[in-house]
DNA sequence: GGCTATTGCTATCCGTGATAGCCGTCTTAA
DNA sequence: TTAAGACGGCTATCACGGATAGCAATAGCC
């Protein structure tokens, strides 16, 4: 017998459930790529700001600068990123050829994965989802760095 | 100076990182209770659901039935839940009077910090995510156990 | 009575993320 | 000009949620 549960009526609780599907689903579409989402996301960033550093893709990312050191390890390893030094501490970040390559493919994996949740909710809903998510970050994501 | 970021328009990225913002208030709510987010949801179930087996939760949660063995342990030596021979397999969990107490506690905490985001998005806005997420949910939960 | 499903459990792994602290380098202000 | 501090990358280690594979005991059913 289903139990009672007064969380379904959290906010919090809603969106770690529902990330959970949409990351599992993510998930299952980079499966083949040997990418993690977290990795994924990078070469996206990387992608769309050639030259950038470390640090500045980990503030866009919420990630820690430590936290991106073995991202950047595993994409430079797999010949998807290169990095060209700028001074003594910070690298420029690109893409190498098979990296776009990869990259396009992992945007095209991604635009299905969105496309099928897009479908589900309606573009109306969606709009709301685009207005209301980023209202939530705003709230306290002043914890990033410092 | 701030990176482009194509990110910001998928759905799965925004409810990370919205759920990683409200998962991080919540945790520092709970922090002086000393329980994880995953040991208080689970107190909540129980509380609400006197005599359930320890695999009940887990399917209401959506946790698994391996992953729910050390969070059940660490409530009992907490002397937060008590559990009951029902069979020679399934237990049947009830709170504690300590348990009950500290549910009540966690369960205020809790309400205060769904407040916050609740009061930034106001009525109609909650309304929708609340209709919203679910759908999300709905599209693919049937990994769940099997 | 035997087969199968169920329950709880162990052990182990993965992915994201956090923290503390090191080191070399750059910047800037006295 | 040099000393102090900020910065960028890095190591090591931990916390947390969650997954998987497999085991033992038990219960339910033909």
């Amino acid at each position: 017998m289903a139990l009672t549960n007064a969380l379904e009526s959290r906010l919090g609780y809603q969106l770690r459930r529902a990330s959970a599907v949409m990351m599992a689903d993510l998930s299952r579409e980079l499966a083949e790529l040997d990418l993690r989402p977290a990795e994924v996301t990078t070469l996206q960033v990387i992608a769309d700001n050639a030259d950038c550093s470390q640090t500045e893709v980990g503030q866009a990312l919420a990630i820690k600068r430590a936290n991106m050191v073995p991202i950047i390890s595993r994409l430079m390893e797999r010949g998807l990123v290169e990095r060209r030094r700028i001074d003594g501490r910070s690298h420029a970040l690109t893409l190498t050829e098979h990296g776009r390559m990869v990259s396009k493919d992992a945007q095209e994996r991604i635009d299905r994965h969105e496309a099928r949740f897009a479908e589900l909710l309606g573009a109306a809903d969606m709009a709301m989802l685009f207005r209301c998510l980023p209202v939530i970050r705003s709230a306290r994501e002043g914890d990033a760095e410092f």
